[in-house]
DNA sequence: GTCTATAAACTGATAGAC
DNA sequence: GTCTATCAGTTTATAGAC
């Protein structure tokens, strides 16, 4: 077995088993049984658990930001070729668009990334927050800064708040998007595809931004 | 130290750190090290983990479903005595109510109700899973319902995703309102009450569920 | 770089004295 | 009902042979 083989292995076990339990549920003994390596190549490659974590994390951020940069980039040289501002569901749109490309470079499922991410913010203990901040950190401010610009005349706090609304109702629907697409075929027979439910969600995140306070 | 106590005792340490920490990242020696029992207490009154995990979401959402019913009858009661059809904004003002209620009555902060629900959802092997929908299920369908006949118009298929979109977007937000209202008050110095961000949050959420699909 | 073996610490759960 | 002591299993991490 080649050495990159092995990190590479790992890395995906890891990423499908930390999704679908989360860090502490996960045993680096269960994720070598996965990649079928040595229970001791996490220690070697990576230093230790938190380490091979924070790898996972970096393995999906880093093309996700250079998309992202590259999506940003294009909407607003569009729009300043076509002389109209930005509107908010083209800031959305690149979102989508960046999730998308990160799936297809990487093989890693959007409903993964966004499960990893929403495992990032809430069972972490600090340290991957930290971590995630400064990888992403940079790419975020200049996405809130684009949207916040195109949001006429709304106060600063106003605008956090429901950029966070937007931001859960994003964050829990694609990565519950496996469960949920199960429970309504249950239900209703009828199949959603993921980028159907991405479409669909576009509209209803810009009016959380659109809509008049009262 | 009554007998009666220390389950109150447990019950309270386990819902604060289940919380904070998550299910498995919190060990029964730290429960009753901040309960100040006994380690073999847990065993002794509720059996196991799993059932005091159970016996935590019990704890308020017993009153939580009995809070909502209440509200619902009202709010049924009173657009039938109108001659008015309710409102989109009503129904989710008695989410809201049912949340505040329950506080009230338990002690138990919104915060801490909402993250344990989203954690339930997203960090359970299933058997939470399963207690929350034989303990809550009855009355999140009748809100379902209630909600969905007010939306003129729409596929029950669009219709359960946009509820997800807002189920989420009131999840996060909620679960995270502490760090999130740390972070805006270190950017603008301003603070913002829970019960202020639960009155942005109702017109944004019905705005998902109006919006014209494009 | 990969393996075995094991250290050192932690976990949930229980038996039995009081 | 509460306590101590302990079991049996798991965890991460590492030392050392190959």
């Amino acid at each position: 077995m080649g050495q990159g083989e092995t990190v590479e292995r790992i890395l995906h076990a890891a990423g499908i088993l930390f999704a679908e339990r989360g860090f502490a549920e996960t045993s680096l003994r269960t994720i070598t049984g996965m990649a079928e390596v040595n229970l001791a190549a996490v220690n070697y490659h990576f230093g230790s658990k938190k380490a091979l974590i924070q790898a996972v994390f970096a393995n999906f951020l880093t093309p996700y930001c250079q998309f992202l940069e590259q999506e940003l980039d294009r909407a607003e040289s569009d729009a300043s070729e076509g002389g109209k501002p930005l509107q908010i569901e083209f800031l959305f749109r690149c979102i989508s668009n960046a999730l998308l490309q990160t799936t297809d470079a990487t093989g890693i499922s959007t409903q993964r990334i966004t499960r990893l991410l929403s495992l990032g913010y809430t069972q972490s203990q600090g340290h991957l927050r930290k971590f995630i901040v400064a990888n992403f950190g940079k790419t975020y401010e200049r996405f809130a800064c684009l949207l916040h610009q195109v949001v006429p005349g709304m106060s600063p706090i106003d605008f956090y708040w429901r950029l966070y609304f937007a931001l859960g109702a994003a964050v829990f629907t694609l990565s519950s998007y496996d469960s949920l697409r199960a429970i309504l075929n249950d239900d209703y027979q009828q199949d959603t595809e993921l980028e159907t439910v991405m479409d669909m969600m576009i509209p209803s995140l810009s009016a959380i931004l659109k809509t008049a306070n009262d």
